[in-house]
DNA sequence: TGAATATATGAGCAATCATTCATACATCAT
DNA sequence: ATGATGTATGAATGATTGCTCATATATTCA
Protein backbone atom coordinates (compact mmCIF):
# COMPACT_ATOMS: atom_id res chain seq x y z
CA UNK A 1 0.00 0.00 0.00
CA UNK A 2 0.80 3.37 -0.25
CA UNK A 3 1.87 4.89 -3.93
CA UNK A 4 4.65 6.56 -4.26
CA UNK A 5 3.91 10.42 -5.02
CA UNK A 6 6.37 12.22 -8.06
CA UNK A 7 4.32 14.68 -7.27
CA UNK A 8 4.63 17.81 -10.13
CA UNK A 9 3.14 21.26 -10.02
CA UNK A 10 0.40 21.29 -8.00
CA UNK A 11 -3.25 23.18 -8.72
CA UNK A 12 -3.62 26.55 -6.88
CA UNK A 13 -5.87 24.76 -4.54
CA UNK A 14 -4.05 22.04 -3.86
CA UNK A 15 -1.25 23.71 -2.85
CA UNK A 16 -3.47 26.27 -0.68
CA UNK A 17 -5.34 22.77 1.01
CA UNK A 18 -1.87 21.50 2.05
CA UNK A 19 -0.55 25.31 2.78
CA UNK A 20 -3.66 25.48 5.08
CA UNK A 21 -2.89 22.35 6.37
CA UNK A 22 0.30 22.79 7.98
CA UNK A 23 -0.41 26.63 9.04
CA UNK A 24 -2.97 25.05 10.78
CA UNK A 25 -0.13 23.47 12.59
CA UNK A 26 2.24 26.31 12.56
CA UNK A 27 1.94 28.19 15.63
CA UNK A 28 3.33 27.49 19.21
CA UNK A 29 -0.01 28.10 20.70
CA UNK A 30 -1.72 25.87 18.73
CA UNK A 31 1.16 23.19 18.69
CA UNK A 32 0.75 23.26 22.48
CA UNK A 33 -3.25 22.53 22.36
CA UNK A 34 -2.46 19.73 20.00
CA UNK A 35 0.47 18.31 21.87
CA UNK A 36 -1.94 18.04 25.27
CA UNK A 37 -4.51 16.78 23.55
CA UNK A 38 -2.51 13.67 22.79
CA UNK A 39 -3.24 12.67 26.21
CA UNK A 40 -7.21 12.83 25.34
CA UNK A 41 -10.08 14.97 25.27
CA UNK A 42 -9.43 18.41 27.37
CA UNK A 43 -12.00 21.24 28.32
CA UNK A 44 -10.81 24.98 27.27
CA UNK A 45 -10.08 26.00 31.02
CA UNK A 46 -7.45 22.91 30.50
CA UNK A 47 -6.05 23.65 26.94
CA UNK A 48 -5.64 27.14 28.06
CA UNK A 49 -3.44 26.90 30.88
CA UNK A 50 -1.59 23.61 28.90
CA UNK A 51 -1.26 26.15 25.99
CA UNK A 52 0.05 29.15 28.48
CA UNK A 53 -2.93 31.35 27.02
CA UNK A 54 -6.14 32.56 28.00
CA UNK A 55 -9.25 31.05 28.06
CA UNK A 56 -10.90 33.54 25.24
CA UNK A 57 -7.72 33.16 23.23
CA UNK A 58 -7.82 29.10 23.65
CA UNK A 59 -11.02 29.25 22.42
CA UNK A 60 -10.29 31.22 19.22
CA UNK A 61 -7.87 28.88 18.50
CA UNK A 62 -10.24 25.83 19.02
CA UNK A 63 -12.23 27.34 16.48
CA UNK A 64 -9.63 27.52 13.62
CA UNK A 65 -8.79 24.10 14.42
CA UNK A 66 -12.52 22.91 14.74
CA UNK A 67 -13.10 24.97 11.25
CA UNK A 68 -10.07 22.74 10.09
CA UNK A 69 -12.02 19.79 11.48
CA UNK A 70 -8.68 18.89 13.22
CA UNK A 71 -10.54 18.82 16.54
CA UNK A 72 -14.18 18.00 17.97
CA UNK A 73 -16.15 19.22 20.19
CA UNK A 74 -18.03 17.50 22.72
CA UNK A 75 -20.45 19.24 25.01
CA UNK A 76 -20.91 18.02 29.27
CA UNK A 77 -22.78 20.47 31.35
CA UNK A 78 -21.12 24.01 30.57
CA UNK A 79 -17.78 22.28 29.87
CA UNK A 80 -16.90 21.35 26.45
CA UNK A 81 -14.01 18.93 26.15
CA UNK A 82 -11.88 19.07 22.79
CA UNK A 83 -10.61 15.91 20.99
CA UNK A 84 -8.02 15.45 18.03
CA UNK A 85 -10.25 14.53 15.28
CA UNK A 86 -8.09 13.49 12.24
CA UNK A 87 -6.08 10.31 12.62
CA UNK A 88 -3.70 11.51 9.74
CA UNK A 89 -2.64 14.57 11.25
CA UNK A 90 -2.48 13.24 15.10
CA UNK A 91 0.15 11.15 12.90
CA UNK A 92 1.82 13.68 11.17
CA UNK A 93 1.88 15.70 14.24
CA UNK A 94 3.39 12.69 16.46
CA UNK A 95 5.92 12.46 13.19
CA UNK A 96 6.84 16.30 13.31
CA UNK A 97 7.21 15.89 17.09
CA UNK A 98 9.58 12.97 16.94
CA UNK A 99 11.75 14.49 14.21
CA UNK A 100 12.17 17.45 16.67
CA UNK A 101 12.82 15.61 19.55
CA UNK A 102 15.16 13.54 18.21
CA UNK A 103 16.81 16.98 16.30
CA UNK B 1 11.99 0.98 16.40
CA UNK B 2 9.85 4.14 17.20
CA UNK B 3 8.75 4.74 20.67
CA UNK B 4 5.36 5.86 20.31
CA UNK B 5 5.03 9.38 21.97
CA UNK B 6 2.31 10.42 24.13
CA UNK B 7 3.63 13.59 24.88
CA UNK B 8 2.19 16.22 27.22
CA UNK B 9 3.30 19.29 27.77
CA UNK B 10 5.77 20.72 25.65
CA UNK B 11 8.32 23.19 26.65
CA UNK B 12 7.94 26.66 24.75
CA UNK B 13 11.26 25.84 22.58
CA UNK B 14 9.66 22.31 21.60
CA UNK B 15 6.48 24.06 20.86
CA UNK B 16 8.00 26.98 18.95
CA UNK B 17 10.46 24.45 16.79
CA UNK B 18 7.46 22.31 15.87
CA UNK B 19 5.85 25.22 14.80
CA UNK B 20 8.63 26.80 12.91
CA UNK B 21 8.78 23.52 11.21
CA UNK B 22 5.28 23.65 9.87
CA UNK B 23 5.00 27.41 9.49
CA UNK B 24 7.68 26.92 7.18
CA UNK B 25 5.34 24.24 4.89
CA UNK B 26 2.22 26.62 5.68
CA UNK B 27 2.41 29.00 2.73
CA UNK B 28 0.90 28.15 -0.91
CA UNK B 29 4.17 29.09 -2.59
CA UNK B 30 6.85 27.14 -0.84
CA UNK B 31 3.92 24.48 -0.65
CA UNK B 32 4.18 24.42 -4.50
CA UNK B 33 8.45 25.29 -4.27
CA UNK B 34 8.69 22.07 -2.69
CA UNK B 35 6.48 20.07 -4.80
CA UNK B 36 8.65 21.01 -7.60
CA UNK B 37 11.55 19.75 -5.66
CA UNK B 38 10.26 16.41 -5.26
CA UNK B 39 11.20 15.78 -8.68
CA UNK B 40 14.63 16.94 -8.14
CA UNK B 41 16.91 20.10 -8.38
CA UNK B 42 15.97 23.35 -9.65
CA UNK B 43 17.26 26.45 -9.87
CA UNK B 44 15.57 29.96 -8.76
CA UNK B 45 14.23 30.87 -12.05
CA UNK B 46 12.37 27.13 -12.44
CA UNK B 47 11.11 27.38 -8.73
CA UNK B 48 9.89 31.10 -9.38
CA UNK B 49 8.30 30.14 -12.65
CA UNK B 50 6.50 26.71 -10.99
CA UNK B 51 5.57 28.69 -8.09
CA UNK B 52 3.78 31.22 -10.02
CA UNK B 53 5.83 34.11 -8.16
CA UNK B 54 8.73 36.39 -9.40
CA UNK B 55 12.42 35.68 -9.25
CA UNK B 56 12.73 38.03 -6.04
CA UNK B 57 9.96 36.41 -4.11
CA UNK B 58 10.98 33.35 -4.61
CA UNK B 59 14.81 33.96 -3.79
CA UNK B 60 13.57 35.24 -0.45
CA UNK B 61 10.90 31.66 -0.21
CA UNK B 62 14.14 29.71 -0.39
CA UNK B 63 16.40 31.82 2.02
CA UNK B 64 13.55 30.95 4.36
CA UNK B 65 13.77 27.19 3.76
CA UNK B 66 17.50 27.28 3.65
CA UNK B 67 17.92 28.62 7.04
CA UNK B 68 15.90 25.54 8.44
CA UNK B 69 17.94 23.47 6.65
CA UNK B 70 14.64 22.28 4.56
CA UNK B 71 16.48 23.05 1.27
CA UNK B 72 20.18 23.05 0.29
CA UNK B 73 21.77 25.64 -2.32
CA UNK B 74 24.20 24.11 -4.96
CA UNK B 75 26.30 26.96 -7.07
CA UNK B 76 26.67 25.89 -11.19
CA UNK B 77 27.92 29.10 -12.89
CA UNK B 78 25.41 31.88 -11.82
CA UNK B 79 22.82 29.65 -11.25
CA UNK B 80 22.03 28.26 -7.37
CA UNK B 81 20.01 24.92 -8.04
CA UNK B 82 18.19 23.89 -5.03
CA UNK B 83 16.95 20.60 -3.71
CA UNK B 84 15.39 18.95 -0.84
CA UNK B 85 17.65 18.96 2.15
CA UNK B 86 15.58 16.77 5.28
CA UNK B 87 14.12 13.37 4.12
CA UNK B 88 12.08 13.43 7.37
CA UNK B 89 10.51 16.55 6.05
CA UNK B 90 9.97 15.52 2.32
CA UNK B 91 8.21 12.12 4.00
CA UNK B 92 5.74 14.71 6.07
CA UNK B 93 5.25 16.58 3.30
CA UNK B 94 4.58 13.80 0.66
CA UNK B 95 2.20 12.70 3.61
CA UNK B 96 0.65 15.68 3.96
CA UNK B 97 0.16 15.71 0.04
CA UNK B 98 -1.18 12.67 -0.03
CA UNK B 99 -4.01 13.37 2.55
CA UNK B 100 -5.24 16.48 0.64
CA UNK B 101 -5.23 14.74 -3.23
CA UNK B 102 -7.38 11.30 -1.12
CA UNK B 103 -9.51 14.06 0.56
C1' DT C 1 36.35 46.20 -19.91
C1' DG C 2 31.54 46.40 -20.35
C1' DA C 3 27.00 44.45 -20.89
C1' DA C 4 23.87 40.82 -19.82
C1' DT C 5 22.13 37.21 -16.83
C1' DA C 6 21.10 34.80 -12.33
C1' DT C 7 20.56 35.34 -7.69
C1' DA C 8 20.45 37.81 -3.16
C1' DT C 9 19.00 41.29 -0.11
C1' DG C 10 17.03 45.46 2.32
C1' DA C 11 13.27 48.69 2.76
C1' DG C 12 8.51 49.55 2.41
C1' DC C 13 3.72 48.11 2.19
C1' DA C 14 -0.53 45.65 2.41
C1' DA C 15 -2.51 41.69 4.23
C1' DT C 16 -2.87 38.19 7.67
C1' DC C 17 -2.80 36.69 12.36
C1' DA C 18 -2.75 35.92 17.45
C1' DT C 19 -4.00 38.16 21.27
C1' DT C 20 -6.81 41.17 24.43
C1' DC C 21 -10.93 43.24 25.90
C1' DA C 22 -15.72 43.64 26.15
C1' DT C 23 -19.67 41.31 25.76
C1' DA C 24 -23.01 37.62 24.88
C1' DC C 25 -24.86 33.14 25.68
C1' DA C 26 -25.64 28.82 28.00
C1' DT C 27 -25.61 26.02 32.14
C1' DC C 28 -25.67 25.31 36.92
C1' DA C 29 -26.37 26.61 41.87
C1' DT C 30 -28.73 29.24 45.36
C1' DA D 1 -34.98 35.06 39.36
C1' DT D 2 -30.06 36.00 40.45
C1' DG D 3 -25.47 35.21 40.35
C1' DA D 4 -21.56 32.50 39.06
C1' DT D 5 -19.05 29.74 35.78
C1' DG D 6 -17.55 28.04 31.11
C1' DT D 7 -17.33 29.06 26.48
C1' DA D 8 -17.93 31.83 22.18
C1' DT D 9 -17.46 35.83 19.45
C1' DG D 10 -16.62 40.54 17.38
C1' DA D 11 -13.77 44.56 17.27
C1' DA D 12 -9.39 46.60 17.95
C1' DT D 13 -4.44 46.27 18.02
C1' DG D 14 0.31 45.06 17.55
C1' DA D 15 3.21 41.78 15.35
C1' DT D 16 4.41 38.91 11.61
C1' DT D 17 4.60 37.86 6.80
C1' DG D 18 4.88 37.64 1.68
C1' DC D 19 5.36 40.49 -1.87
C1' DT D 20 7.37 44.39 -4.84
C1' DC D 21 10.82 47.48 -6.07
C1' DA D 22 15.36 49.06 -6.11
C1' DT D 23 19.81 47.78 -5.73
C1' DA D 24 23.89 44.85 -4.99
C1' DT D 25 26.84 40.94 -6.10
C1' DA D 26 28.56 37.25 -8.89
C1' DT D 27 29.26 35.02 -13.25
C1' DT D 28 29.45 34.64 -18.19
C1' DC D 29 29.93 36.54 -22.76
C1' DA D 30 31.34 39.79 -26.23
Amino acid sequence: MNMPIQSFTLSDIQALRVAELFGALGDPSRVKIIAALLQGPMNVQALAEAAGISESAASHQLRSLRQMRLVAPRKEGRLVYYSLDDQHVVELFQRALDHILHN
